[in-house]
DNA sequence: CCGTAGATGATAAGATTTATCACGTATGGA
DNA sequence: TCCATACGTGATAAATCTTATCATCTACGG
């Protein structure tokens, strides 16, 4: 697993390698997509308590390895990532995967130069069906 | 006011032209990035239910009138558009704006050719510091 | 291997969101 | 224009979700 990697990142940004973090960042790794609720309710069966998810998520995401993003109904949903990534949705079963390319670039510059904005970074979610459902329809 | 183009796009998706929504979606284009708990408070003042104000958002948001994102914080933040656009929120002040370019189609079809979802949009949000956070700092 | 700052778990407290239901009204057709 | 009705609203209760508290535990640097 990447957990090497996750492991560096956590230490870089001062956060402590609990096995609850670990947990949460695995479980947002093998399926994205969660919602915290949902999150907590899986973990309980491994001891871990909601509160303790709720502040892994926050510590994690203020880290920047998990992306939050704005899901239909409302819910806010959790994906793991180990560095910057856009994530791409499917509207008919929900299923997330991060996209590592990232052609943003020249965009930023574009905004920067015409907002005067000082531009830190973005966070984009794009929207479709995947193979499976576009067969299922 | 661009009330003609609301009213003409709430028709067109199915919404009735309440007094109570018009004045949600208003609110949203005077003062872009409230969440809805900020929004009820400030609406109850002109007698509209918190209840309303939740079921107008949803509405308003499902007929692509409303934009949602996730602030920093862990919360939902709305903003009005009346068509496609991206928002540009000033980590510094909150203030947010919407972008009317949308650079991303090229990067909609490279999206679709390598992964073979079909794609049906996206939603972007930048973050940067604007022009006045940047001269106080 | 220790000391300590920081993290956890359990539960209580607080806040947000939804459900319910009687009443009101926007909208299309006569 | 006026009516009928399906849809929306307001008030409040109920359900959910999120945070605070505090005693205990532990990851990590020395």
């Amino acid at each position: 697993m990447e957990d090497a990697g996750l492991e560096r990142l956590m230490s870089l940004r001062g956060l402590r390698r609990t096995p609850q973090r670990v947990a949460v960042w695995n479980a947002l790794a093998e399926s994205p997509g969660q919602t915290i609720r949902e999150l907590a309710a899986r973990l309980q069966g491994s001891g871990i308590g909601q509160a303790t998810v709720y502040r892994a998520v926050r510590a994690l995401e203020d880290a920047g390895l998990l992306l939050r993003y704005a899901a239909p109904r409302g819910e806010l949903r959790y994906a793991a990532v180990l560095g910057h990534a856009h994530l791409l949705v499917c509207e008919e079963c929900g299923s997330v995967r991060s996209l590592e390319q990232c052609g943003l670039a020249a965009y930023e510059d574009e905004v920067a130069r015409t907002t005067d904005y000082r531009i830190s970074g973005h966070t984009l979610v794009v929207y479709g069906v995947c193979p499976a459902c576009q067969e299922a329809l």
